[in-house]
DNA sequence: AAGTTTTGTCAACAGGCATTGACTTTGCAT
DNA sequence: ATGCAAAGTCAATGCCTGTTGACAAAACTT
């Protein structure tokens, strides 16, 4: 396999020698990690090229993070860790702000989407998958629950996020953002099928 | 990281000694490749395991494929070649069905999805990313679109086909097959949402 | 200022794995 | 039967990469 451009998103930072200080190496090792392990997956990422990203040493990592697996599953949390947020969000605009989102803007920043990537990389391979389950558990589908509410929140919630990581899925093999008259018909088909899973309180029979 | 139990779905078959056949034993490294790619990802996956699957030796997938990576390539056509079967199917039952499948059933193999988990895996592999967006494109989207047809038929198979993925991840990181009343409300939310997405002809403005 | 602890650097080491090329066997055509 | 090309086997080889331990430099303590 071609071995991959390893090109940074924007050029490395290059972080200008630190003085001594182990909780600021120690951050920015897991800022390097979260970064790559999101663009590259757990398998093609390397940790010389993390620990060069920081401007640390590789050996710091063994001693700060105990190996690879250590500071792959602090990066997870850490990025998990995000998501509580959610609360607080307009029911109304929820679902078209998503869409949107998911349509990609040609001028959005990729902060947003950085968290999701790593998700979805880390439940695409099947080395970290199981580590991610609980995690997604907990911090993913348990917030997505309780802000639902309602009716069958549980199954909504694990529907939604489902829809959710499909569509940055989509995104990610689709490469570029939808423009013109596609994307507007993308956008109100997605948020439509968000929105029916938000208020859906189950007309049941 | 865990070395990842290396077993096979059902046990391998372990091909009766072949007699000597280019063809047949080209076939066979394809069909190990396509289920073990499908099964652990490009990274995680063996050659030796693969040649060992198909009782052939590791030197003959350079002979026949190139290396790995071809072997990929050409495993990765094939997986998507066989998705013609879409038309024919019943568009009432289509997303019970689906949902179903997806909300996995504690006795079935999982053979139906390794086509999905197959694409889902090379989506993430960033060399083979712009060959999938293509084929995806083409074999998936556009048949999805025709079958469904109607109204704005483009937007809502990208959706749909974003749906799908959604589910085939959640499904992956979910693990184990839902069960009892859970599993009912679930197959419930996600039919009614590809319903949705199927007989929508928009009511528009 | 000397000694100690923390932080950081460097250079192997070792395992896994794709790749290679030389060698052997089989099948087939003549 | 015999010889040649195709098919299959085997044993290196070498790279990539995570891990490790010994060493150096800084910071902190007393």
């Amino acid at each position: 396999m071609r071995p991959v451009p390893r090109t940074a998103i924007l050029d490395r930072p290059l972080a200008p020698p630190r003085r001594r200080d182990s909780a600021a190496t120690r951050g920015a090792i897991l800022e390097a990690g979260k970064r790559q392990f999101a663009q590259f997956g757990y398998d093609r990422t390397v940790l010389r090229e993390i620990a060069a990203e920081a401007g640390a040493d590789v050996a710091l990592i063994k001693r700060y993070f105990g190996g690879k697996e250590g500071l792959f599953v602090e990066a997870l949390k850490s990025a998990i860790g995000a998501q509580d947020r959610l609360r607080g969000w307009d029911r109304a605009a929820f679902a078209r702000e998503i869409a949107t989102l998911m349509a990609g803007n040609p001028h959005a920043q990729e902060d947003r989407t950085q968290t999701f990537q790593f998700l979805l990389r880390a439940a695409t391979s099947p080395s970290t998958a199981p580590l991610l389950n609980l995690a997604v558990q907990e911090r993913f589908l348990g917030p997505i629950r309780d802000w639902l509410g309602g009716k069958e929140s549980a199954a909504r919630a694990r529907v939604l996020a489902a829809v959710h990581i499909g569509f940055l899925v989509e995104r990610l093999i689709r490469g570029k953002a939808l423009t013109g008259p596609e994307r507007e018909a993308f956008i109100d088909r997605a948020a439509a099928t968000i929105q029916g899973l938000i208020d859906a309180p189950t007309p049941g029979p």
